[in-house]
DNA sequence: GTGATTTGACCAGA
DNA sequence: TCTGGTCAAATCAC
């Protein structure tokens, strides 16, 4: 255990050598692409260590972590380099991803994701919601994820008005803690690879911000009946709450039909195996020097960029929904808006990655190369 | 014109 | 009675 802490620590201060030296490495992206491969080879390697660890040693791992990237972030506020924003979006890039397959877990039925989690169940829901906005503290910037299993069997509720009003209904509900968005429109919920249509927004009694209430976009075409919830915590602006009750019934990804829905079916223990596989064949491929299919930070960061630019270029063709990768939201505001479509394509290949193709992540980072050269034009 | 969002009102459960 | 969840008319955006 020591050992891997060692590790963990040793990235660390890679990362931030790499930090300093940012400014100056910054025409030299072959170094470092280099130097970002060396720490995300050091990390791997502790993390695979931390995964075969008992669940102990992971929380342990993602408290470093998160530490680690709270620090960063820290730093980089301080610095107000230009450069060093683009570390700090490949962070956020990888939370957005790490919401999404933290979803795609749940979705699986999944109890511990590869990173962190908290679950809670048990409880009624109306509790989770409020009390634990308010007690629960998290990262808005290292992709920390809370997740409460809860189902809410506790109250029969009768509804027998036409309207259909169920305050309390049998759907499974699970509510997750998703960072914000950092850039661009913040005041967008996460994205989550589904249409979702806006319904209602509340004042919630002592929370601070307004629930949002949201509806599957195709209700009513495919009878599907999820909805979600999301809310600010009030001790965090940064900081989703996102309910999800009921499952999806609908089929509306055309692109990316393996993606299962978000609200999760009580199935497949396997999955749990699958994501941890899905997500370690992801670092596998990051971390291998060997393979020239591995993604040197620079890219992710160049990804990143050319995300922040093409969202200002014009993500109209974001629209239309049934693609599967908007929401409705991103869609009416997309101007402002982190086409978010990308991050949920990352995620689709990382969960559908498995075994088959090593060209996975050219699916992921089209020309990455242009892309570089864009952003470095950019700079 | 169509579909999404906003927002005040309504309703049901606690 | 209070509060959260939903409805639906008005409005907005494409």
């Amino acid at each position: 255990m020591e050992e891997t802490l060692h590790l963990i620590l040793q990235g660390c201060k890679l990362a931030k050598d790499l930090e300093s030296n940012l400014g100056n490495l910054a025409n030299q992206p072959e170094i470092l692409s280099k130097s970002c491969e060396e720490i995300i080879t050091i990390f791997a390697i502790a993390k695979q260590r931390l995964i075969n660890n008992a669940q102990e040693a992971a929380a342990l791992f993602t408290q470093r972590e998160a530490q680690t990237s709270l620090q960063q972030q820290q730093q980089q506020q301080s610095t107000g380099d230009p450069s060093l924003q683009e570390w700090l979006k490949y962070g956020t890039v990888i939370s957005q991803a790490m919401g999404m397959i933290q979803q795609q877990y749940l979705a699986a039925g999944g109890k511990t994701a590869p990173f962190e989690i908290s679950e809670m169940g048990g409880k009624n829901m109306m509790e989770g919601s409020s009390s634990a906005a308010s007690s629960r503290l998290k990262s808005s910037m290292g992709g920390e994820i809370q997740a409460m299993d809860v189902s809410d069997s506790g109250r029969a509720s009768s509804s027998s008005s036409q309207r259909s009003r169920r305050r309390k209904d049998d759907d499974e509900k699970h509510i997750m803690t998703v960072p914000a968005p950092q850039m661009g429109n913040t005041d967008l919920p996460p994205e989550d690879n589904y249409t979702w249509r806006k319904y209602g927004q509340k004042e919630i009694l002592g929370s601070r911000y307004p629930r949002a209430y949201y509806r599957c976009t195709h209700q009513k075409m495919y009878n599907c009946h999820a909805k979600k919830q999301v809310q600010r915590l009030d001790n965090d602006f940064n900081t989703f709450e996102v309910t999800y009750i009921g499952q999806h019934t609908c089929h509306m990804s055309s692109t990316a039909p393996s993606i299962p829905p978000p609200p999760p079916p009580p199935l497949a223990q396997d999955h749990h195996h699958q994501m941890m596989m899905a997500t370690q064949s992801m670092v596998t491929q990051q971390s291998t020097p060997a393979s020239s299919s591995s993604i040197p930070l620079g890219r992710w960061l160049s990804m990143e960029f050319s995300l922040g630019t093409s969202a200002s270029g014009g993500s109209a063709g974001s629209s239309g929904g049934a693609g599967g990768s908007t929401t409705t939201a991103a869609t009416r505001y997309g101007r402002d808006v982190v086409d978010y479509p990308v991050v949920a394509d990352m995620a689709d290949v990382m969960f559908n990655s498995g075994s088959s193709s090593s060209n996975s992540m050219d699916f992921i980072f089209p020309s990455v190369d242009d892309k570089w050269e864009t952003g470095d034009k950019k700079n």
